[in-house]
DNA sequence: AAAGTCAGCAACCGCTCCACT
DNA sequence: GAGTGGAGCGGTTGCTGACTT
């Protein structure tokens, strides 16, 4: 027998998405919020099915969405987030502001997967000539989107760095010298990190170990700080000392 | 210039989780 | 506690376009 699909695929529309239900999805969701998934292709006249609704707007429309390249932080991070959390693209998304579950889960099989298995020594680079669709969109509409951060600009996220090796390279990031701080981890540190990853929502249902494994470690009071200060510090030694402090 | 190859990425599919009754 | 439905997640597919031959 099994379970019903999630929508009734008869006369729904599949495949990419034509700018014209991109503005209807918009409008949409900006007038009434999005709700119910399921009922709002329905409500808003769109022959799509709620979860293609909702796949378009977290991966694409919504707009806080940061459009670009990975900086070499992120990449750095999402690498150290992966060795951590495992596949938990989710998890991982939610320690970079912007980025999507799919985009990173997209940039780890299309380039950080080979750049990890090419042995640190020789980095492997994504083409460097070649322009996609989406870079050309960028190109073209980099400001059509006021309230998307741009790629040049970090300045919104504070990072942090312990590790000169990591700051070799940052010719290539787009991190400047004054965005990067160095941490005083005392007792202030933690206080406002804990603040901070209280009143995340996004982290707080997350399941995380100390020893790495993504299993039997949750964000909460059921812990304590002392807990949670050897969690991150191994997250941030692992990241190379780069963390994204606004996520947590 | 044309054909073949391959990387990038948007979107789909199937499954699990979770809240509600 | 069991059943149901919606939301979310991760794996995978397939199209597009850049690059190579």
């Amino acid at each position: 027998m099994g379970r019903a699909p999630c929508c009734d695929k008869v006369g729904l529309k599949k495949g990419p998405w034509s700018p014209e239900e991109d503005q209807i999805l918009i409008s949409y969701i900006e007038k009434h919020g999005h709700g119910n998934w399921r009922a709002l292709p329905k409500q808003a006249g769109l022959l799509r099915c709620g979860k293609s609704c909702r796949l378009r707007w977290i991966n694409y429309l919504r707009p806080d969405i940061k459009r670009g390249n990975f900086t070499k932080d992120e990449e750095e991070l999402v690498i150290s987030l992966h060795q951590s959390l495992g596949n938990r693209w989710s998890a991982i998304a939610a320690q970079l502001p912007g980025r999507t579950d799919n985009e990173i889960k997209n940039i780890w099989h299309t380039y950080l997967k080979k750049k990890l298995a090419s042995d640190n020594s020789t980095v492997a680079q994504p083409r460097s000539t070649k322009k996609t669709k989406k870079q050309k969109a960028e190109t073209t509409n980099f400001d059509s989107n006021p309230n998307t951060p741009q790629p040049e600009s970090i300045s919104s996220l504070s990072s942090l760095s312990t590790d000169q090796s990591w700051s070799d390279d940052k010719e290539e990031s787009f991190l400047s010298e004054e965005d990067v701080i160095l941490p005083q981890m005392d007792e202030s540190f933690w206080t406002e990190m804990f603040s901070m990853d209280n009143g995340t929502s996004s982290s707080s249902d997350q399941t995380l170990d100390s020893t790495g494994d993504a299993s039997g470690y949750t964000f909460g009071d059921q812990y304590s700080i002392e807990d949670d200060k050897e969690f991150w510090l191994k997250v941030f030694c692992e990241a190379g000392g780069v963390m994204d402090m606004s996520q947590l």
